[in-house]
DNA sequence: CTAACTAGTAAATATTTTATTACTAATTTG
DNA sequence: CAAATTAGTAATAAAATATTTACTAGTTAG
């Protein structure tokens, strides 16, 4: 059964790619590196510092100073220090950076909201009931 | 109920972000742009003309025409006319593109699989028949 | 049949991203 | 406490990506 799960599992992803990649169709103002860190922040819902959005992105920590210190400049993030490591900053969304990112959701939202029009009563009420479901045990699969 | 469903479908997307953006960790003999195009005819699990792959990626279709040459050329992916529409090319994954991408997604395979470790017999199960009622729902919303 | 439109290609240019190397200040380890 | 590590910054060169303009050949609409 654990194949037929991961096959599941693996097929879901691209079914949520397009949702997914749609999130930055119009965002024309910023480069894609840095709607990325925003995004990636964002996700998070926590203030990170350099090194975690590094490793969560993938990417050198030298690309990313260049590419914050834009993004503070442009009222999207913010820098604090870290007071439990003095070598370290922590960044996180400004309101209006945090306002950009639900907006770009609030499309995928009634794109989804739109669709679901095609599917009866009955397997609205099974989508909603299995998403929840599916949520929570991914989500402790994910924990430690 | 809608807007529930809609929070939990939204939910969805970070959580399998991290898989995704795994994908492409190691990959180091394509560019960003060569791996976004191959993966995306992968998951499209059909022969695209550049103008789909322009708009499914989101990029100008003069970009492509370049990144399509030298992915032609490593032997990733062919093209072939398009009988139907004489100005048309179709491009596809030759066996060794294939196999690159398999690759890939079994790497994410591996991964899911050990965490499953985490869940007991009858989680699995729930997890099992939630995840196969989302993949259904979710493709039978996006037809037409 | 002609005009308007579309798919793909091409080249020049500007911008963005990556890679490399090096440095400072703070922290951790032995 | 000294040595080794770590977080962040910085500057540069090289590579990749985006933008603009323009062209050819095939298709579609009036």
């Amino acid at each position: 059964m654990e194949k037929e799960i991961a096959e599941e599992y693996i097929a879901l992803i691209p079914t949520l790619f397009d949702s997914f990649s749609e999130l930055n169709k119009d965002a024309a103002e910023l480069t894609h590196m840095q709607n990325h860190v925003i995004e990636y922040i964002y996700m998070q819902q926590k203030a990170l510092n350099l090194k975690e959005i590094s490793a969560g992105l993938n990417m050198a920590k030298q690309q990313l100073t260049f590419i914050i210190r834009d993004l503070v400049m442009d009222g999207y993030l913010a820098k604090e220090p870290d007071h439990k490591d003095k070598r370290a900053v922590l960044i996180s969304l400004t309101p209006t950076g945090k306002k950009t990112q639900e907006e770009k959701w609030q499309n995928i939202y009634h794109k989804f909201h739109q669709n679901l029009g095609k599917l009866s009563e009955e397997e609205c009420r099974d989508l909603n009931f299995a998403l929840h479901k599916v949520n929570q045990l991914l989500k402790k699969m994910e924990r430690k």
